[in-house]
DNA sequence: ATGGAGCTTCTAGCAACTGGAAGGTCAACA
DNA sequence: TGTTGACCTTCCAGTTGCTAGAAGCTCCAT
């Protein structure tokens, strides 16, 4: 299989299959007497899990991580969960960022008239006039 | 004054305040004789700004119009409303995304005995055996 | 005069790709 | 058989927003 139909089943752009490839998230494909790499559905499988895991927010290194993970049949539950406890502890934490910076942002839009005028609370507050 | 103190009355990296004026959002300082830097006292304020709309979220190129618009005195403040507005969506779009994630992790793990055990319902669910 | 802090420029690196150029290959159609 | 066009290859550059480090001035206090 080509890296055309790969990406294809498993949503994952050929420019990005070949940049897993080459920081080393997936072993290096085979290739045909063309030079094409050459791909098996098990390579579909593993990028499909790459793909998933990325779309979760796991870092590419996180994801090299639950690779392993997943390939070690041996592997502790516990193992995955302690990872996955760990990132939605990131992921809330962003969130909680991410809302005060609204709440700040909606106060402040509340208070614009939004008019033809000049003046503004919100460049007001981002001069500091009122730290 | 000298970048270093710049830097600690505004809260910008000394490096961070010389990669602004290479990319021009800020302008070039003036120098001493000696070729440092030299900067005044709204030269600290306009960093303070910058430093403030960077920490709401702001990317740098939407500071300097930021900026261009607090510079200008006749600006219309619904100018800098729908600046503020079209911040607070792309903010809660991302709160939203994140907060699926969350959803989907936290659903995830709920699932995962977490012991010593090799099967996990998170590699499952990566794996996309129930998808 | 000497030491250390502070300043200068330059280059390179982080994450995680994405786009484009230049060129080889393959399959189908006229 | 020729040629078009879709694929594939590699390599280089750009994105965003800095940050680290190296090599080398300058300034001030001792």
């Amino acid at each position: 299989m080509n890296i055309g139909s790969v990406a294809e089943q498993s949503g994952v752009p050929a420019k990005t299959i070949r940049y897993y490839e080459e920081i080393g998230l997936i072993p290096k494909a085979l290739r045909a007497e063309n030079g094409y790499r050459n791909y098996s559905d098990s390579d579909v499988e593993t990028l499909r899990f790459v793909q998933r895991a990325r779309k979760l927010g796991f870092s590419v290194k996180d994801v090299g991580n639950l690779l392993t993970l997943w390939r070690d049949k041996n592997r502790a539950s516990a193992d995955v969960k302690k990872f996955a406890l760990d990132h939605i502890r990131d992921i809330e934490s962003r969130i909680e960022e991410l809302d005060s910076i609204r709440q700040t942002l909606v106060s402040l839009t509340n208070h614009c008239h939004g008019d033809e005028r000049p003046d503004c609370p919100i460049l007001e507050d981002l001069a500091g006039a009122f730290k």
